[in-house]
DNA sequence: GGTAATTTGTTCGTATGTATC
DNA sequence: TGATACATACGAACAAATTAC
């Protein structure tokens, strides 16, 4: 196989293509992790044909067999499209998510001319305990409404969130957010204009069943998981999420 | 079994503690994953001990075994340590990495009371590509210093990384951070000494073969890949580095 | 100090899933 | 397709260390 990737990225995927048995990861879910990196990471490009899966199993030292589950496993993701006949092609390129004071979902994914949504999945009121209080700068106890959702990208999913607000200021959230699907516009009918990002964290980790099921991704693909604080422009902090992105479908980006 | 997780934490993730059979990843690794996200979002302190591995068994609805493989696992990564009639203990949190216009890996770790530490892996002149050239701001072909490093705290690898340098500016660049560990140093040794860091990409990856050997963890852990640009005072780009870090060991942070 | 309860550590056996040939 | 080797997961029982009373 002629590499065809910038020097860049070769370097870095060519290095090694051992897989470990044993380690609680089978075989073919590591290939279909590996391929599914290069394809973010543009190796293979949108549109591009994949080697076959008899040059894929050579490449990995694997029967076919193996590979042919993983490029399954990938194909049911949506991130493989396969042509009758022409081939194994591939799909979607991650959005970048600049992470800064002025971080809207809808924005930024129609900055890039893709369609934003976003849907509820749940909704309920609960107090707040110790940690979202002290977050939250309210009382514990106080009544925070929590508002689960699920955010498009074009009708993909992108990620799915947890936030929470203080009940008493955003009587009408939930509501708003579900005609809508839209934090900002719901926000707006709340009396809150504009608001400001204060912190983010960011770690990762590997997709559960929820996270399966709501982002529409195999169990064992890469997480994103970013908590961020928002705070309005008096300083009052009015908002705690957290959330889980699909790695593969976003690029985070901090400008400093 | 009560639940000792503070409310915020415990909904999410007591709403299922479902885990996929057959999906590929073994069902002690999903466990020890979502331990290892739960300390490190710190649901479980330092030094605070987790339910015995009966609980566990029982929160997850498995066998007892299958929990102290999860647990062994997070053992050998030095996550937790477990002593024989006393229980599991939470043995080290992640580090707190936080991104700004002033990164500096030893200063970070040395302001969280931990030994900041780096190791030459390899090094070696090469010509910039063009996504590496428009990056750096050179002409395409202008040699490069390409380092390889794995940067320590504690002596327990954080991450393994790449950087790339215009090899005229800095002559003694692998040479001064060979003998000190550090890039900052290195950089001031060759005349810079000061620097911002302006642009950041964050995504997620699950550990290969190299970032096992290098930073010392398993298949499949979840890896945070970092992409970052540094300029001078001046506003030239003399640094492009992307780096992979293991997710258990750092939690970024963003002030905006 | 003595004893019971708790908790991790170990060893059987059995059934199922994964990967190769 | 079937045979084989190995990893995964469960169940029961018991040993060893620690803690609580």
């Amino acid at each position: 196989m002629t590499s065809n990737l910038p020097k860049f990225y070769d370097e870095r995927m060519t290095r090694s293509e051992t897989l470990e048995r044993g380690g609680g990861v089978a075989i073919w879910r590591q290939i279909a992790e590996r391929l599914r990196t290069e394809i973010s990471l543009d190796v293979w490009k949108t549109d591009e044909r994949l080697p076959s899966e008899a040059d894929l199993a050579v490449r990995f030292g694997v029967n076919r067999h193996t590979v042919r589950r993983a490029v399954a496993a990938l194909a049911e993701d949506g991130i493989l499209k396969a042509n009758q006949g022409r081939g194994t092609f591939v799909a979607q390129k991650p959005i970048r998510y600049p992470i800064a004071a002025r971080t809207r979902f809808s924005e930024i994914v129609s900055s890039q001319d893709r369609e934003p949504g976003g849907e509820l999945i749940a909704h309920s009121i609960e107090p707040a305990d110790d940690a979202l209080a002290a977050r939250l700068e309210v009382a514990a106890g106080t009544d925070l409404i929590r508002l689960e959702t699920v955010r498009f990208a074009d009708d993909i999913p992108i990620g799915a969130g947890i936030n929470w607000y203080p009940a008493a200021r955003f009587p009408s959230l939930v509501d708003a957010f579900a005609r809508s699907g839209s934090i900002t516009a719901a926000l707006r009918e709340n009396g809150l204009d504009d608001y400001r990002r204060i912190q983010t964290l960011v770690s990762a980790d590997v997709a559960g069943p929820q996270d399966c099921a709501l982002l529409d991704i195999a169990t064992g693909d890469p997480i994103l998981v970013i908590e961020s604080i928002n705070e309005d422009l008096e300083g009052r902090t009015f908002n705690v999420s957290r959330s889980r992105m699909a790695a593969a479908r976003v690029q985070l980006s901090i400008d400093s």
